[in-house]
DNA sequence: ACGCGTCAAGTACTC
DNA sequence: GAGTACTTGACGCGT
């Protein structure tokens, strides 16, 4: 099975991305478009050093930093940020290419597409678009990560909304969504069946699994949830260790390499290729010193930084 | 230079 | 009912 790491969104190695919030840019009255110009030409400096530090390192898997643009859907700000920053747009875009980095977003919990408020879901549809519309200005077939979303008293309700409002988004929309197990409300099977049924991959995050589970051998449902990649992409896998026994849902600083050399050891017999994001507070820090421990624990092979292969 | 309150938005949980 | 966590913690203000 061949292994590709990736991280998310920063560098502890860079300096992170500039924000600018609806209060403060108000605040700023007619000087707020030009300090948001100003914010986005850095995010965009910044990103940039970032994937060059990538490919410097060997990281071909990274996720954006969805904030990139701030208050891109923000409805009291209209503003454009694709026609007027397309040399920056296309420059990142070129860059992913040459570089070969795999690259996807992951909106934040405001993205609710089976919301019963008829304003959330509406809202949640301007997030996707948003992504939609910088993976388009790039030129990169990027691809987003969603929750299923809230529970509202019923899950199967909730199941039922999502698949509905799924159902009336664009084609081309449906096309860049993928969706990921959560840790709390829906786990592997809800999430794999819904995936199933609209025919789209299924990110697992196995962190997630161990939160929320029905006591299920996740051997079960590897066939299962890889079969929705088939013919489509690489799959995809989160990977992250809990905090503490205590704090068991909160993200750890860095992966156990134990466990996910056990998890690896599983999953070879289901699939001859994976690509795993690993969603730690020590972002980047934390695929190295992984990389390390995986060096020195196992034979694995490896064919550049971050990528290897075990028999 | 540093600490603290604040930040557009949703949901679910604890106290 | 207020506070908090989720997440990518960063910004601005007061000291």
């Amino acid at each position: 099975m061949k292994v590709k790491l990736g991280y998310v969104s920063l560098s502890l190695s860079l300096p992170p991305f500039k924000t600018l919030n609806y209060t403060n840019y108000q605040k700023l009255a007619d000087k707020g478009l030009d300090k948001l110009d100003q914010v986005i030409i850095y995010n965009f400096h910044n990103l940039r050093e970032i994937l060059k530090y990538n490919y410097a390192n060997e990281v071909f898997f990274y996720r954006l930093n969805h904030h990139l643009i701030p208050l891109a859907t923000h409805p009291k700000v209209t503003f454009d940020y694709i026609k007027k920053y397309q040399k920056h747009w296309l420059e990142i875009g070129i860059l992913i290419k040459k570089y070969q980095i795999r690259t996807d977003t992951h909106p934040d919990q405001y993205c609710v597409l089976n919301s019963p408020s008829k304003e959330t879901v509406k809202s949640s549809i301007e997030i996707l678009k948003y992504n939609q519309n910088i993976f388009k200005a790039m030129k990169i077939d990027g691809k987003v990560i969603l929750h299923i979303g809230g529970k509202y008293s019923s899950k199967e309700e909730a199941i039922k909304r999502f698949i509905s409002n799924f159902k009336k988004l664009d084609k081309s929309l449906q096309n860049i969504i993928m969706l990921e197990n959560d840790d709390k409300v829906f786990n592997v099977k809800d999430v794999l069946e819904v995936c199933e049924e609209l025919k789209i991959p299924m990110v697992l995050d196995y962190h997630h699994y161990i939160c929320n589970n029905e006591n299920e051998d996740i051997r079960d449902y590897l066939p299962r949830i890889l079969n929705t990649w088939k013919g489509k992409l690489i799959p995809k896998m989160h990977f992250s260790s809990p905090k503490s026994i205590k704090e068991k849902r909160s993200h750890s600083e860095y992966i156990n390499s134990a466990d996910f050399i056990d998890f690896l050891e599983i999953l070879k017999k289901y699939t001859k290729e994976v690509d795993i994001m690993l969603e730690c507070k020590a972002k980047d820090e934390a695929l190295f010193r992984l990389i390390r421990e995986i060096k020195y624990k196992t034979n694995y092979k490896f064919i550049n930084q971050t990528t290897f292969i075990l028999q």
